[in-house]
DNA sequence: TTGCAGGGGTCAA
DNA sequence: TTGACCCCTGCA
């Protein structure tokens, strides 16, 4: 990995390989970053705004420093992970092969974790755009503004800044039945009672027990955050999608959940989480994915 | 125009 | 293991 600096705040990544900027913020991985006229992503992550895309064979970063590269974004896009090697992993699947071809370059991101845990309670029975929307007005209100260019764009906020947002105002931003799971969730994390620095560091198993303790955090929720905030690879969320397609492709239609996570880590591994992302993406993007 | 199914699930019984 | 759930969109 080669840092070159642009000019005094744009760097140029070099050396960044099966590396695709689009398919990594399109993927559903995460709902802060929107595609500019001009083909870049603006979007902000641990209270940076900042614009990226790819050109020249560099992933190219503006409104940033060099120190802002090295200790946020190469680990934010997983740029330090051999993706190579998890192709060859899954080379003898078809399936995942194929999948792994349609949305090459998909990473992996490296997430806050309260922002992960937030966005995917207001994600559970939603969809994107719709989180996309209310994870921007929750920010836009209550997060800390970040200027990028002539615009400006909002932190997501911290648990600190929701501690005195009220059930009420937070229905108010039409996250539903999920408003009182938020405001709970805020608590947790305040008191302690949910410690998510803690939970990182826990293995897989564990770090699941703990995140599901929490209200509106079920098993597809709690693997969404330990895969893209918790650096848990081998957590595999299994949501309509990728049901219907373990279920068409290794299992059959009586297969539940908790069966399809099981056959998974049979299958998958200790990177089940990578397989699901290129899956899902796959049968999203398609319609489904066949035999 | 109105009605209804279903969506990147979870809770409670 | 099954219905209810906030809200929105797409489609008869």
């Amino acid at each position: 990995m080669n840092i070159v600096m642009k000019d005094n705040s744009t760097a140029l990544i070099y050396g960044a390989e099966h590396f695709n900027l689009t398919h990594t913020f399109m993927c559903g991985q995460c709902f802060r970053w929107s595609e500019t006229p001009d083909g870049s992503f603006a979007g902000v992550a641990y209270g940076k705004a900042v614009k990226m895309r790819t050109a020249d064979g560099a992933i190219e970063i503006s409104n940033t420093t060099e120190n802002d590269v090295k200790s946020i974004w190469i680990n934010y896009l997983d740029l330090n992970r051999n993706y190579g090697d998890i192709k060859k992993l899954y080379q003898g699947d078809p399936y995942v092969s194929r999948a792994m071809e349609f949305g090459s370059g998909i990473h992996i991101l490296n997430q806050d974790i309260f922002e992960c845990l937030i966005s995917f309670i207001i994600s559970a029975q939603n969809q994107i755009p719709r989180i996309k929307k209310i994870v921007s007005e929750l920010s836009r209100l209550y997060g800390t503004p970040c200027r990028l260019g002539d615009d400006v764009l909002y932190a997501f906020p911290t648990a600190k800044q929701l501690e005195n947002v009220s059930v009420s105002e937070l229905e108010a931003l039409k996250t539903g039945y999920r408003a009182a799971y938020i405001a709970e969730a805020v608590k947790m994390v305040l008191s302690g009672e949910a410690d998510l620095e803690k939970i990182k560091k826990m293995p897989y198993g564990d770090a699941k027990k703990e995140l599901l303790r929490i209200k509106g955090v079920g098993p597809k929720v709690a693997d969404c955050v330990l895969l893209f905030s918790a650096g848990k690879s081998e957590a595999f969320p299994v949501d309509v999608w990728v049901s219907r397609t373990m279920k068409t492709l290794y299992m059959d239609e009586s297969a539940t959940n908790r069966q399809i996570e099981q056959r998974a880590g049979e299958i998958f591994g200790k990177y089940a989480g990578f397989a699901q992302q290129y899956l899902f993406y796959y049968a999203r993007e398609n319609g489904g994915i066949k035999k």
